[in-house]
RNA sequence: GGCGAGAUAGCUCAGCUGGCUAGAGCACACGGUUCAUACCCGUGGUGUCGAGGGUUCAAGUCCCCCUCUCGCUACCA
């Protein structure tokens, strides 16, 4: 019989730094379930990769005096080393650097113009810098980011759009009609309401802003902008071509059964790639998984403060496999899950070393004491043995339909509830009672017979989730790998096989506070030289504007406010309403800041102000004039303040 | 502000179309056991099921309203 094919795919990692713990989720996720369908017996094809185009990474590379191709080459080096030290078993790592895949997005996008899905704008757009993003006059919120709220910059450049307004009625046809398309179901109501329903807008898809892309081979000054660069890789990596040439792996693997992405980037996945598809007629994915993300517990994780978990520091610490156990199991369905040191060992010790670890060292312990390791079916059985057997053949539907609907940490709970069915198991049959009658000792070695093929199933079905795991119980217990078709049958270890003669500590108990010494320990080793490098802090590049006249400058109007009191805007997340005292007067004055100051530290501040711009209306709260604040690239505040006292009303200049 | 989701044991959460004394895991306590990594097995919750109304013979489970949290989106003179 044909094997089924089954497609899947990761997003690609942007190459611009090392992939955290959150990063390294989605792969290991991708990775249990295209182990589970090999395992299954379906054809699979895995595939991950790296988006290593954009500003973000010019600049970087400019940074650090290399080329972008070199900067990219270190990265994705560095990704794919924690990918293959994560133990995973993607079939294709493609970068959208690669040859062919530049070669193919070139073809497509001529096609797409040719057909007149893409069309040359001709107008004046504006781009936001930190966001490299770029949008419509019609899109800006008051002449700024709708995205981030910061400045964008004129940019008075041609540019080439696609027409998504023309396939968004398809779209919505196809999501409603496939309930199953995005999951989990609640982002579909939001792509619904808050793209499709509205009206879709154009979106562009050059940029003449970098070079650090792939070039429009027909008109030259510009580069083809990210998601069509990145989300192409899922049918240029097995082996699309635009002029009809396609690989008999495209055929074959095309659609995708199942693309694994973040929750953040979903409208890409389910909105702009599915109409791209449309446009080159080509079949939609059958399935869009949005899945959650892990987050530190202690806070936001940011460089700066020093407390990202990287993958390899955790594998260093535990082994891949408790890393693995760790991200599958601990991550709800639908929200975001959550990441500590503390949770980690407390997981370790109860699930991996108590349950699974012990079982496996007791029951080959018992072997060795009492039969010199020999393990042999007698068929000397007792009613029990028919409640452990039942319940443990139950055990691989069980885990089968959880992971049908991707509930992968639902299926590992089912596999660790036949381990701890197996420790019942030896209180029910108490071996050491047995073995104490000489009577009993075929009853005593079909009782450790049994705890031996128990274990044997368990261990293979958590072959997708820990295979290091399953290969050291297997060879522990010198047991033959079994398929997934075997498992459904009792007793196929083979009868006198003998296991092996010192069990090995599969997972050792730890004790928290030296696992919250040695942290404490590797983050002061790293803070140290960090401290080093704030010297030669890289500073922050941005789009530069256009020069100005002294005249134009002199037309602003600068001046010291005192901030007498201030209030969180109602129904706003990020506005405060300040009173501000300039001069003898006081003016409201609406600023986006909450997210760095709270309304009790503003009060009391001196700040500059810009004083006559005309008033505005925000959130309904009339605004007559402007604080100004320095932002960073993580979206840090600073508000500026006079660096010696000076009177409310003072002019800046 | 718009749309959506949620509020259940100390913690993380299950509880589908309403039906008997509201569940699981972890943590905690006690008991048992000793083959084992001080482990395993068993027992233990009077929880105002966010507040208040309503429908019903019967409501975490349906309706209304309120409060709070979260997601997406908008708001950042």
């Amino acid at each position: 019989m044909e094997k089924q094919k089954f497609y899947m795919t990761t997003a690609i990692a942007y190459a611009s730094g090392k992939p955290h713990i959150g990063n390294t989720y989605e792969i290991v996720l991708a990775d249990a379930i295209a182990r589970y369908r090999r395992m299954q017996g379906y054809d699979v094809f895995f595939q991950t990769g790296t988006d290593e185009h954009g500003q973000k990474i010019e600049e970087k590379a400019k940074a650090a005096g290399i080329t972008p191709k070199e900067y990219v080459d270190n990265v994705a080096a560095e990704i794919k080393r924690i990918w293959d030290l994560m133990n995973t078993s993607y079939d294709k790592f493609i970068r959208t650097t690669d040859d062919y895949h530049e070669k193919q997005v070139q073809k497509m996008f001529k096609k797409m113009y040719a057909k007149g899905d893409i069309y040359k704008g001709a107008y004046e757009g504006w781009y936001c810098t930190p966001d490299e993003s770029f949008w419509t006059e019609s899109q800006l919120v008051d002449g700024k980011c709708p995205e981030c709220g910061r400045e964008v910059v004129k940019a008075k450049e041609e540019a080439y759009f696609f027409r998504m307004s023309k396939y968004a009625d398809r779209l919505i046809e196809h999501i409603n009609t496939h309930p199953e398309f995005i999951q989990p179901e609640s982002r579909k109501n939001e792509m619904m309401n808050n793209f499709l329903l509205p009206g879709l807008q154009d979106l562009c898809v050059s940029r003449s802003s970098f070079k650090w892309g792939i070039p429009v081979d027909f008109d030259e000054k510009h580069v083809v902008y990210v998601w069509l660069d990145a989300l192409t890789n899922y049918i240029t990596g097995i082996g699309y071509d635009a002029d009809g040439e396609s690989t008999e792996q495209f055929k074959k693997d095309w659609p995708a059964d199942l693309h694994l992405i973040g929750k953040d980037i979903i409208r890409f996945h389910t909105i702009y790639w599915p109409i791209f598809l449309m446009s080159l007629d080509l079949p939609l994915p059958k399935q869009v998984f949005g899945h959650p993300w892990l987050l530190q517990g202690d806070g936001k994780m940011s460089k700066s403060r020093g407390n990202v978990i990287y993958a390899d520091d955790l594998v260093d610490f535990f082994g891949v496999d408790a890393v693995r156990y760790f991200v599958l199991h601990e991550m709800p369905f639908e929200n975001d899950g959550v990441i500590t040191w503390e949770l980690l060992v407390e997981r370790i010790n109860s699930e991996l070393a108590n349950t699974l670890g012990n079982l496996v060292n007791r029951t080959i312990s018992m072997s060795n004491k009492y039969f010199g390791g020999v393990v042999t079916r007698t068929g000397e059985t007792e009613p029990v043995d028919e409640d452990l057997k039942s319940m443990i053949l139950e055990i691989p539907g069980k885990v089968n339909a959880k992971m049908d609907q991707l509930r992968v940490a639902d299926a590992m709970t089912e596999i660790f509830a036949l381990f701890k069915r197996c420790n019942k198991y030896i209180d029910e049959t108490m071996p050491w009672v047995l073995a104490k009658d000489e009577s009993k000792k075929a009853r005593l070695e079909e009782v450790l017979y049994n705890l031996v093929e128990g274990i044997c199933i368990g261990a293979t079905l958590l072959e997708p989730f820990m295979p290091g795991t399953t290969e050291r119980i297997l060879v522990q217990l010198c047991a033959p790998k079994r398929s997934f078709e075997e498992l459904g049958t009792w007793g196929l270890y083979p009868s006198g096989n003998k296991v092996t003669e010192k069990p090995e500590i599969l997972f050792a108990r730890l004790d928290l506070k030296e696992v919250l010494d040695k942290v404490e320990a590797m983050h002061a080793a790293s803070e140290a030289p960090a401290e080093d490098k704030k010297e030669e802090e890289p500073g922050i590049d941005i789009e530069a504007k256009p020069e100005i006249t002294y005249d134009d400058f002199a037309k602003l109007q600068f001046q010291i406010g005192e901030i007498i009191a201030c209030e969180a805007v109602k129904k706003s997340r990020k506005l405060l309403c300040s009173q501000v005292k300039i001069g003898s007067q006081v003016r409201q004055i609406v600023s986006g800041i909450k997210s760095g100051y709270s309304p009790e530290e503003m009060v009391g501040k001196k700040v500059m102000v810009v004083t006559n711009l005309k008033p505005a209306t925000l959130a309904g709260q009339k605004s007559e004039g402007m604080i100004l604040c320095a932002e960073d690239a993580e979206g840090n505040l600073s508000l500026m303040v006079p660096d010696r006292d000076m009177p409310a009303g003072a002019e800046v200049c």
